[in-house]
DNA sequence: TATTGGATTTCGCGT
DNA sequence: ACGCGAAGTCCAATA
């Protein structure tokens, strides 16, 4: 074995498009982090279809068959491959160009970065097993809800989670101090139409579920509401609650 | 003016510390796009918090201010900082650590990147003129719908497009053969339970605003559907359509 | 494998 | 700045 726990590089300043092709397939074997930076154009066949003429442009191969091609403006890659693509690169003599090809097969999908110039390539290797901790989501706010039921309202009591409807799977269904059934659709962040309309399928379905004749309470838990959605709130008779994944 | 209209690159190999702190901020000045290599933990505090214990990860500065944190798998950035961000750079001698921070004010939030190890500095300069052409959209499928009525149905009549209601807007609104009023919704692809909230939530705001007592008919236009949408578009009376963005 | 809904969604467009 | 909905959304959990 020749494996390095440290973290390396192997890098290539502004190779021949044969010596980037050799250190871009060595990476890959490497089942290294490939990255290659240089002047190239980008099409793409699959799901839609998009071309993208000549620019430099920053282009990351992962070792789990990942590939992202980057601008030097926006968070989001120009184009990209998802993970358990297949890459292969290959030099274009007559071009000449190096052609880094990412396919899958379901669906079927294909991108092409073809290169005329390489500024760099480098290949990365290292370590990575710790896993991310985060707070502030949906869960949280449900795991909340679920300690302390009064703070929807007081004598309320959740009584499943994920309950199965016709129309989807409600986040906390229980009952009000009446008696009276409750459906409590979560949001972490401020909320639009959307998820009233989402509130409104999972009521509507339960009404039908237990044909019931008393009338099924249905509550949306965000920190807030858009105007828009609160109308519509109003519209059909559904309550809003405002509460927040943590306490700060 | 010193600018290269060909794209360069300022790489350093495992630099100390301090070396990298300075790579790092020549890059940020000159507008490069700047990337980092080797073992860091990562901390983010803004809409949500997390915490990254120590691995190897490579790290992105656009000269946008946008910030992106990658491990070895998958497609989306571990943690992340939208454009917009102010980044800086400063080399704690005590710990020792190089940390790299991108913070924002609305909303507020900070993203904090230790290195105690870099393995590779890269600054990466260059141009990108070029826009995306992008088909297989769902303005194509309306494009197409628009063009060629028929192929929702014989006799159907667009009258307009975007229509605002209580609800939002309509993608297509039109009149079918005998003069009733149609909804149309485009997707792009297949669609589940929530594109026919979306529909119901669009033909209930119609049906108001028009207080019509003549019913309001609703077509979900996409490639397929789920069972569950399809029940639920039965259940509200709703109907469906098969049609793709684009015809291959 | 397909379905479903969350996400620090991001992004673009309109108000 | 906020609201709204699309996206080649990605992603994990689930059936």
């Amino acid at each position: 074995m020749t494996t390095t726990d440290r973290a390396d590089a192997t890098i290539l300043e502004s190779p021949s498009l044969e010596d980037a092709c050799e250190g871009i397939t060595d990476g890959l074997d490497r089942d290294a982090l490939v990255t290659v930076f240089g002047r190239c154009t980008v099409d793409y066949d699959g799901r839609a279809s998009s071309q993208l003429e000549a620019g430099d442009r920053h282009v990351m191969c992962k070792p789990d068959g990942t590939t992202l091609v980057h601008g030097f403006e926006g968070q989001q890659p120009i184009n990209w491959q998802p993970p358990g693509c297949d890459v292969s690169v290959s030099c274009d003599h007559d071009a000449p160009a190096l052609v880094l090809e990412s396919v899958r097969s379901t669906p079927k999908e294909r991108l092409s970065v073809r290169f005329e110039r390489v500024v760099q390539v480098a290949a990365l290797s290292g370590t990575d097993d710790s896993d991310l901790t985060l707070s502030g989501t949906e869960a949280d706010l449900r795991e909340r809800l679920l300690e302390t039921p009064e703070l929807l309202e007081p004598g309320f009591r959740p009584l499943a989670t994920e309950r199965e409807t016709r129309a989807g799977a409600i986040d906390i269904y229980g009952e009000d101090d009446a008696g009276r059934t409750v459906v409590v659709e979560l949001k972490r962040r401020r909320v639009g139409p959307d998820a009233v309309g989402q509130l409104r399928r999972y009521v509507d379905a339960l009404e039908r579920d237990l044909h019931a004749d008393a009338s099924v309470r249905g509550i949306l838990v965000a920190p807030s509401v858009t105007d828009r959605a609160e109308r519509l709130l109003a519209d059909h008779g559904l309550e809003f609650v405002s509460l927040e994944p943590t306490t700060e």
